[in-house]
DNA sequence: ATATTACATTTGTATATACAATTGTTGTTT
DNA sequence: AAACAACAATTGTATATACAAATGTAATAT
């Protein structure tokens, strides 16, 4: 991404500033396309997120704090996005009978079949963005974001 | 960042999966920083990134196309946020007299006051952020980010 | 001159998110 | 058992954002 031409200064930034600047545009990025890909099941990156933890649970249900635990993005208001997800009929959502605070919520059939076109059509998405790194590439790509705090 | 830990799944992830997330994680956590060292100013890092435009026009007027063009984040409400920066008084607004279309924003001496104290810490965030990158990292980082689509 | 089109910004609306406050349930202390 | 603290989820509220529609102004065509 060509960093001065988008954000249009012909000033060069300095190196720690434009590494900065660089990340959060390649992430908005691969947020809109994402974003964008998913926009025919009408679901958001977030409740797709859900989704898939909730496949890698494998049929053992999630309760409301597992699912917030273990988003990319942990600052969002879990209960109303599991709605969405119910309103769809992508999950359910029963009290735990063993511990009435606590929610049970699991993959419907109808949502896991949803969530394997998902798959694809994302998987299709984020190969196009990312063709051009080599193997070697993600892998050191990996190791300087490791860096970060 | 240790994405695994993060995401808590055992099951290691795909490189090219990994490096998305990977990303995505590292960009909140910039986002969030930022945002928190913005917090006493009132501002958010949007709001901070439209102060930072205006100061580079160095005293010439931007409308609103020229802000929504070269912000970091493109699908701003642009109108809304120069809203709240004027009610802080940090800009002003004026109807451009050429074209009563457009409209000129410029950078008060407030401002430019204020502009200063956030570039202050938010530098300093950065920093935190990113210490652990030498110089080669970093330009090893841009270079791969420079790769993606 | 009037109508049409293009331009620049603003407004409306639905959804998303941050953060605080509230509700209902369970566990612990006295 | 009653009172209190801790836990899990939900709701309220303010702000942010995506996207479409509307408003007002200027340029062009008839």
């Amino acid at each position: 991404m060509d960093v001065e031409k988008i954000i249009q200064t012909n000033a060069p930034l300095p190196l720690r500033q434009r590494s900065v600047i660089h990340l959060i545009l390649v992430s908005n990025r691969i947020s809109e396309t994402v974003s964008h890909a998913l926009k025919p099941f009408g679901v958001s990156p977030q409740q797709f997120n859900v989704l898939r933890i909730l496949r890698g649970q494998k049929g053992r249900p999630a309760n409301l704090n597992t699912l917030s635990e273990r988003m990319v993005s942990r600052m969002s208001n879990t209960t109303r996005l599991v709605d969405k997800l119910l309103e769809k009929g992508y999950v359910s959502r029963t009290v735990c009978p063993s511990n009435r605070r606590k929610v049970e919520i699991l993959l419907t059939e109808a949502g896991a079949v949803a969530l394997r076109d998902m798959d694809r059509v994302v998987n299709e998405a984020e190969e196009k963005l990312m063709q051009p790194l080599a193997d070697a590439d993600l892998r050191k790509l990996n190791d300087l974001l490791d860096l970060i705090h």
